[in-house]
DNA sequence: ATGGTCGGGGACCGA
């Protein structure tokens, strides 16, 4: 089973985009994020015709995600239980016995922002979800775009970014009390090439002098890692006209 | 500095 999440910076400009690296890549789940449309105007047809399910958790302008997925969906899910949100970020769904997903965690701004307090807000109430799940599945996979790098080496020069967010003690404390549940980040599982990244600012050249960040994420429950065979980020569609400014993050599964 | 959205100019958002 092969894995992948991609934020795509709006799917009404890069559903071509989506539907090549899908042709080639033949994802068994593609996690998107970002998808900036509502539901109304999202391209069900388009995903029918190549031979996969969608479903989407969408918005008007801002935030949105969706899975394409070659097996039905099962057990939907869009909201963490207790805590109220009008942006959709969230996409929980089970497919072949695996609970899958699919997050938009916020961005947070800085450190000293509302939406800074609101994304550590957010990351409490996932964790107790987490927890909640649990109860209920043993194979899980939670991925995404995390925003948050969650070490250093993840980071293009993380001396100059300090611990400005995406990098803060406390959003990396979260992550953290993500994987002690029994999760493992897989792109770290194996051996990786070093400056790997899924995110590249457009200004500044930085796609082309490599100055990204990793935080687009695939966390696999215990039960999963042994399983998980290979993982790593496809730069490809980066190089694209008008790409998004993240690139798909791929494992895959021998279930 | 770049790109997407809404709207019809420029503000907001992203990370």
């Amino acid at each position: 089973m092969k894995i992948a999440t991609w934020n795509v910076n709006s799917l009404n400009v890069r559903i071509e985009h989506v539907l090549e690296w899908i042709a080639y890549a033949k994802p068994d789940i593609l996690a998107l994020q970002e998808i900036k449309q509502p539901d109304e105007m999202f391209p069900l047809d388009a995903f029918k015709e190549i031979g996969y399910h969608a479903i989407s958790s969408g918005q008007k302008t801002y935030n949105g995600v969706a899975v394409i997925t070659k097996e039905q969906p099962k057990n939907i899910i869009t909201d963490f239980s207790g805590f109220d949100d009008l942006q959709r970020r969230i996409l929980i769904t089970e497919i072949n016995n695996v609970r899958i997903m699919n997050l938009y965690i916020p961005n947070g701004q800085n450190v000293e922002s509302d939406k800074y307090t609101y994304k550590l807000a957010w990351l409490n109430a996932l964790i107790a979800h987490i927890e909640r799940e649990q109860d209920k599945y043993k194979d899980i996979i939670i991925l995404g775009d995390f925003n948050i790098a969650p070490e250093d080496r993840d980071v293009y020069d993380a001396e100059k970014w300090g611990e400005d967010v995406l990098c803060s003690p406390k959003e990396r404390e979260a992550l953290e009390k993500i994987i002690a549940l029994g999760f493992c980040d897989v792109f770290r599982k194996f051996d990786q090439e070093e400056k790997q990244f899924s995110w590249w600012d457009y200004r500044a050249a930085s796609f082309r002098r490599n100055a990204g960040v990793r935080i687009d994420l695939i966390l696999a429950s215990e039960s999963l890692k042994e399983k998980c065979e290979i993982s790593y980020i496809d730069r490809e569609p980066r190089t694209w006209e008008r790409p998004s400014d993240h690139t798909p993050v791929i494992a895959e599964f021998n279930i």
